[in-house]
DNA sequence: GTGAAAGCGCTAACAC
DNA sequence: GTGTTAGCGCTTTCAC
């Protein structure tokens, strides 16, 4: 591996030089700069950016922890954060927790070690200290950290009002809510208000909870088995995108019409909802928005320039499906 | 930030001895040791990990370059492919290109600038030449790049034959076949398999090209109705999941019932195959054991100790559905 | 305009 | 056992 070095000597110059050419800083004399170019692509060089970055201390990564890439609403976040940080000139560094707080916590090492120059998080397994106490920047993704940590979410409070109007208006008399676990998330918030909603105009609603961080097929199955098992009546559910799909498929195989026996509405709203037939009633989130936000926020951070707003929150929308009747929720 | 001088002069030794703590090699007297781990928990000391990179001149880091993450089989892949990085002591830098050849080649570039130590790449959009002219240690996934560059894909040969033979014995008489185009990419060897084969047993098989490397959503609905609207008389489709399910959402948006009218055979079969309903037939790639296969290839080749295999080629399964009619595949 | 030299924070070889 | 020192490959300051 040719080193600055080499192309140095080759071109008959000093060090300085070349990396006044690499970096296009300073002044050169045209035909310097020609040799060097030259001897630089007779060596095929290139310059080494671990040593870049020891000297900037800084690498350009920003690093991205996300619960699960196999989730849907995830893989999507992701894609977008790396689309949006890398037209501002940042590489993204996607890290997958799959619920387990140790890797969460390895890979939020690599905020300490330099290795990267922030960390937006979407996973949190971790307890709240773990990120308050680290130096580096953070941005979070729907959870809140106070007020030394920025925040990015949906209104998700909004998001359990639309769904609780959407059963509402399909005069559901008993409906299935799964709920996931999570201290601090800001998701959980839409529960809160769609049984609030719900029970106070005399809708029974049937809890179940599920393990938010964990995120594998099965254990959405198994929930919706569960649900099928123990209640009967059901004749709305509000869940997240998957275990709803889980348990609507579940129903339909055990010969319940959608919508006619059943409502279904999903939280998220994510492409799966699109793909299956009928489409399904959902809130969903602006997930190209949420992870915009976060990455401007991130820059904001960075650069240090711009003050950096605490705690933004994006709306969602109502995407209308077959799984529930037409609604007129005024306009939304 | 504290830096390992620091950590000497507070614990009142030289650097080289704090080194040896750090990394946990050569002597250091007891009381020693124990004035240095003082110093270091004072100092909130972490070592920076880009001068460690430098001397060592690796990164523990591996590139995953995928087409793009929301596309269900390359965030599954990406996915496993993180934790089985993970598993070996290496971290995983995964890498959106969306289809653009810049993107592809800037994260190649990071190769070159040993900011990873390796790339496992299943995105293809550059010409072979940029790959099989880098020095730096790649694996492909389900592209051939001659000997090389190793390769790790599935016997897609198998799956095209498996995907006719389901639709053979579903006595289909108008097949439509949704065909991607990448160059070189092994998945589209299933395709000349499967058209050979059901014509050659009388059935017609309707051919739609789509662009390989474009994976929007959209794309998929437009070719879907496209489809629709060309051609009557359909009654099988195989194709991936995604443009497959938009087709059949269409179709039976237009009145037509699976099974009974239509029979569907995806190709990947993944998560959302299963929470559709019904059920959708598919052949299955092992994404976690292409995934691990890569990791494990990868590994081989920095470590440099067994000979990597050149070709590995994993086999597919079936999963039977609900969109066609069950069929007895010699036990398979 | 350009070269020499210092230093980014670390590791490892070599004295003592 | 431990301190000192020479790099790893680069950028930048400062003479010339």
């Amino acid at each position: 591996m040719a080193s600055i070095r080499d192309v140095a000597q080759r071109a008959g110059v000093g060090v300085g030089t070349v990396s006044r050419v690499l970096n296009g800083n300073g002044y050169v004399a045209e035909d310097t700069r020609k040799k060097i170019e030259m001897a630089i692509s007779e060596l095929e060089y290139t310059p080494n950016e671990l040593a870049r970055n020891l000297f900037r201390n800084k690498t350009g990564i920003i690093g991205v922890l996300v619960p699960d890439l196999d989730h849907p609403f995830f893989s999507a976040f992701a894609r977008e954060t790396e689309i949006a940080l890398y037209n501002n000139g940042y590489k993204a560094m996607i890290c997958n927790t799959i619920g387990s707080s140790n890797r969460e916590m390895d890979y939020l090492y690599m905020l300490d070690r330099n290795m990267v120059d922030g960390i937006i998080t979407g996973s949190h397994t971790l307890h709240v200290d773990e990120y308050l106490k680290r130096k580096g920047k953070i941005v979070s993704l729907d959870q809140e950290f106070g007020p030394e940590i920025p925040m990015v979410g949906s209104d998700h409070i909004s998001g359990g009002k639309l769904a609780a109007e959407i059963i509402l208006k399909n005069k559901c008399r008993k409906v299935l809510h799964i709920t996931g676990v999570a201290p601090n998330v800001a998701a959980n918030n839409r529960h809160a208000v769609f049984e609030a909603e719900l029970s106070s105009h005399g809708v029974d609603v049937v809890d179940m909870m599920m393990e938010w961080n964990m995120f594998d097929h099965q254990s959405y199955w198994d929930a919706a088995a569960e649900a099928i098992r123990k209640c009967d009546g059901i004749d709305g559910v509000f869940a997240a995108d998957q275990p709803a799909l889980c348990y609507m498929h579940l129903a339909m195989e055990a010969g319940r019409r959608v919508p006619e026996d059943l409502k279904v509405v999903t939280y998220d709203g994510m492409d799966i909802t699109r793909l299956c037939y009928p489409r399904v009633t959902s809130i969903c989130q602006d997930v190209r928005f949420l992870a915009e936000t976060c990455s401007k926020t991130m820059i904001k951070l960075i650069e240090g320039k711009e003050p950096v707003p605490q705690n933004q929150i994006l709306s969602v929308k109502i995407q209308q499906g077959g799984t529930t009747y037409p609604v007129d929720l005024d306009g939304k």
